[in-house]
DNA sequence: TATGGTAATGTTACTCGTAACAATTTATGG
DNA sequence: CCATAAATTGTTACGAGTAACATTACCATA
């Protein structure tokens, strides 16, 4: 049936379209970006060859001589986290409608991962950049600098941005739940983290600020390894085996409070009486759960929509304007502390 | 400092690379592919003025000239669902380390918004296609048919596949997972159904299939909206209003039935002795929860990973071997049925 | 030293869409 | 009916890397 079936049937390019229509590609080209330009015979023609072959645009010779891809490399640390996948929700939200496509990239928290994925996305030409994380290798920056493309770093500002950083204060966020149980009377506080990226540390930090503003005894409970609602749990065993008078619990997210508070209502524990917990990032589930989750509600959706929102403003060729963004995190007491 | 600062520096390519060297790009080129195609001495100046310029290598020729771009297309209806997530990580899990990159895309389950999406990815010249469900416009067939590239179907296979579907049979989960109910004495069981997409619609069916088998009757609720926790809890008021007597739930997914659950709990219903709920998909939480959630497991990380490992093998050159794989479902009884 | 062979490097052409310029056709006005 | 403008279509070149072919350099042997 088809002419070309002996062929490795490449798909139709231009080309193929204007001999059917017997002009030259160039005529097709102008039909493509305007139908005006060329003459009504020919616009109908035109449009019957491009629906009769199925031409589909091909964007790699866009690529290679403007060097513009309509692509944005969004890199995070994992894909597992309901947090990142929020953001990247967020992202795609404004790219999407911009005509920019998103090739996602994830490192596992590796370095050395996060340059090769780096280089991988750079090779295919980004218009942008979305990273996260504001600490990176001599090697990304260079990497970065070289490539002239606009790169926003989301999640956290600790260091200093290599153009603009948008995320939010972990450690003023931790120090403030941090006050808040301890205002609400918990004494003993031991704090849960998993994955000890900068931002978990960060948090520590302020946990830790917190307790020692107030004269209390610090203790954390960590690992490197992903947190997940068993850890939450296990964590919780432990923390009661080496300190048996612990009455706070604060989690570095979501998964491991909830954790934590089915493993007190499992072993008999009242929350918020006998235990307080709280946890970090707002997850829906903390606000419909009995109790309801003491949490620190981060807005990483729109975190996600302004790094994006910002790119495209880099991308029409505004100037940086504001080098850091913290965006406001929110306290929300629940009814677990 | 730099010799380019006064252009739009564009980062370097293989030419810049030469003249730095005194050698032609061909030269430059073969010592990426295989250092030892050029001379020791030549080796130690390429490699330290690739270092120098911070070159990093191109693929919008290759991708224009051998229409192989190392991007897989991975389409999914949503961002939001937690579902689609562990879906794409399971892919990627995959295709990274097989030096794929993923070019991500979501169509908010609008058929039109599918097929732009489709025509997008395409013109990247993607070399493969995961796309999500199995029914398909005339339109995003044709033009998949005329790409020429491995296309797999992923999440339920309904309707004849393209190529090669890999799902679950979601009207026999739900059926066994209904019939359990049944088993354990619940008689008035509702359905709670959101976003009304093939699977969900497939459930349906399933659910509606036991029903009638036991000689019971059928009650829906639903919505064209997605699902939240807080739907769930609505949904459970709506059903209590509109049948007192419900004794069992059944949700098109765990949101739901979290929401309908904690909506119990408040209301001081006794789960599952007053009314017993199940859920779908095997959250993480399903398996803490107290009580344990029923739930059905579905194997979406494997899914996406035996996708993807489907489609590297297609690209390898391998013929499909089995046009529709159904992966095996878990009925998991928790303690909340 | 000439010759053959191999290793190392260079040259040309190609991919596909489009900008820039050129050529042709059609339209307008006197 | 011709000159000029305007509309339409064609031609050439470009982008970055690489396959295929061409050339040069170098070494060993007769």
């Amino acid at each position: 049936m088809d002419i070309r079936s002996g062929m490795k049937n490449k798909r139709p390019t231009l080309q193929d379209v204007a001999d059917l229509v017997g002009v030259t590609k160039m005529t097709v080209s102008r039909y493509l970006r305007n139908p005006d330009q060329v003459s009504p015979p020919l616009q109908i023609k035109i449009a019957e060859a491009l629906e009769d072959l199925g031409y589909i645009p091909n964007r790699a010779p866009d690529i290679l001589s403007k060097s513009k891809s309509h692509a944005i490399g969004v890199l995070v640390p994992s894909l597992t986290n309901q947090v990142f996948a929020e953001v990247i929700r967020g992202i795609e939200s404004i790219l999407e409608p911009a005509g920019y496509q998103t090739m996602l990239a994830h490192y596992g928290y590796s370095k050395e991962a996060e340059e090769a994925r780096i280089a991988a996305l750079l090779s295919y030409n980004v218009d942008g950049l979305i990273i996260s994380e504001s600490y990176h290798t001599e090697r990304v920056r260079k990497m970065l600098s070289v490539a002239g493309i606009p790169v926003i770093e989301i999640m956290d500002s600790i260091s200093p941005p290599i153009e603009q950083a948008i995320g939010i204060d972990n450690q003023a966020a931790a120090y403030a739940m941090t006050e808040c149980m301890i205002q609400k009377g918990h004494q003993k506080i031991v704090y849960f983290a998993a994955r000890m990226d900068q931002r978990t540390l960060q948090r520590i930090r302020g946990y830790k600020a917190a307790i020692h503003d107030s004269g209390l005894q610090e203790m954390c409970l960590s690992t490197d390894s992903a947190s997940s609602f068993t850890l939450g749990e296990q964590f919780m065993k432990e923390a009661l085996a080496k300190q048996p008078d612990t009455d706070g619990i604060f989690c570095t997210n979501d998964d491991l409070a909830i954790g934590a508070l089915y493993a007190c209502q499992k072993a008999g524990i009242n929350v918020p009486k006998d235990i307080g917990i709280a946890g970090f990032h707002g997850h829906n589930i903390a606000r419909v759960m009995v109790p309801l989750l003491a949490t620190v509600i981060t807005p990483r959706e729109e975190m996600g929509r302004l790094a994006a929102e910002h790119l495209l403003s880099r991308l029409q060729g505004n100037p940086v304007t504001q080098r850091i963004i913290n965006l406001p995190f929110q306290i929300e007491m629940g009814e677990s502390i």
